[in-house]
DNA sequence: GTGGTCTAGACCACC
DNA sequence: GTGGTCTAGACCACT
């Protein structure tokens, strides 16, 4: 697994590991007993400081999802999204054509999230995930 | 316009209030000459502190979509690359409709999410507008 | 580098802050990779609060000019249309010639900040940088 | 005489019709029994509020240089640079070949600005009117 | 110890 | 009443 660090994005370095690991984990790209990277990993990849990778790990530990084991490694330890992969294949495939399309239109990526955020908003009141909806009067 | 701030996302008040104005630019629920809510406006709806809704406010106008004019409000100055607005209802249904299939396969929001952001990170390297990415090798 | 904060001018502290490292880049005293002073040195050198340092610093990020790198410091990020320092150093030499010509003559520092602003007002219409101009008719 | 406000300089709209009639005493434009424009002419002209145009020719009164006759307008009660318009005009004129100059070696507005500032700091720590001065160690 | 977010509250400038 | 500046201080993120 490799991890991508957006300095200019707003969102702590250490919600951004613990975000990717929880998406991989969704996609089903993570799964029981998978080795995370060790820190001294992640640390040459990435840039950010050792400290804020251990707070990610720590911050995944704390909430069941990983195990730290002495001298081996972080190994996840539950799953979360256990959606049929087939299923889950399907689904991104649709949602492949659909951006396409978007793209086609002339949409850039700025345009599709904000599409996406307004969709899952509108599903009654529903949260989005990542934080806040827009609603006009 | 109605801001919606989640405390728990991680993501800072002030950047939640830029990113819904941009979003809202996007959509074209905005456009040139519409005014923001009042600074107290977003104090009394909202709870965060005028300083935060200032400061929001503030770097919207340095990016130029805004303008603050004192003593009568703040004002969308320029729109943002607005596509046409049947285009993007059409792929806004269409988007439902997808969210709709993955919800009946049993996804939540935040697995409907994680599929997005690995969408578009697919999409030949392309940048996640949100901040990050995943890859697993 | 060190600031100078006027606070008599009616120009706001952050304002004075982001104008001073603006002209020190114009000037070639500050170019890519330099570092600012922190924040708690400005504070501990000017007497004006975080905060203030902080805002101006924040502009000068959002403007390019600078880059803001927690826990290290922030540091210039690109130049300000440098000229060729020998041409600007003849040219400032001309100028003290000029200035001390004009002291000869009596004025005060407000006269000749009169004279300049006036002149550079003469110049076909163009906008004086600070923010005025004088026309009689 | 015309008054320019420029809304993003910072510099609040009063003071710089404050500073404006300053400096057209200064250099000689107005002389004492000149006539200020009504309040109603500046707004009129420049668009801001009669209020700001009240509490800058308020602020002009209060310091000795402007005298309000009801009824019959403002007027210019005492003079301030009182240098020889001779030895003004050949000021000018040196300074604008000096400007014309630096304009050829490609300096624009705001190099020009810089220079002159920095210049007015290095005389012996004297204060520069406008409000700053930068030094570099 | 570096930058950054947020709050609370005072006071200013402008309409 | 509108936006804007500044202060003071708490707490967070990162090196």
């Amino acid at each position: 697994m490799e991890f991508r660090i957006d300095r200019s994005s707003g969102l702590p370095a250490y919600l951004q590991l613990v975000r990717q690991v929880r998406e991989a984990l969704r996609l089903g790209w993570l799964g029981p007993g998978d080795r995370l990277p060790t820190v001294r990993d992640v640390v040459a990849r990435s840039g950010v400081n050792a400290n804020t990778v251990l707070k990610a790990y720590r911050e995944l530990e704390l909430s069941g999802l990983v195990e730290a084991r002495q001298g081996s490694g972080t190994f996840i330890k539950a799953g979360l999204g256990s959606t049929d992969p087939e299923v889950m294949a399907a689904l991104r495939t649709r949602l492949a054509e659909w951006v396409r399309e978007a793209r086609a239109a002339g949409l850039d990526t700025e345009d599709v999230d904000a599409l996406v955020r307004s969709v899952l908003a509108d599903e009654d009141g529903d949260q989005v995930t990542a934080g806040e909806g827009v609603a006009v009067r």
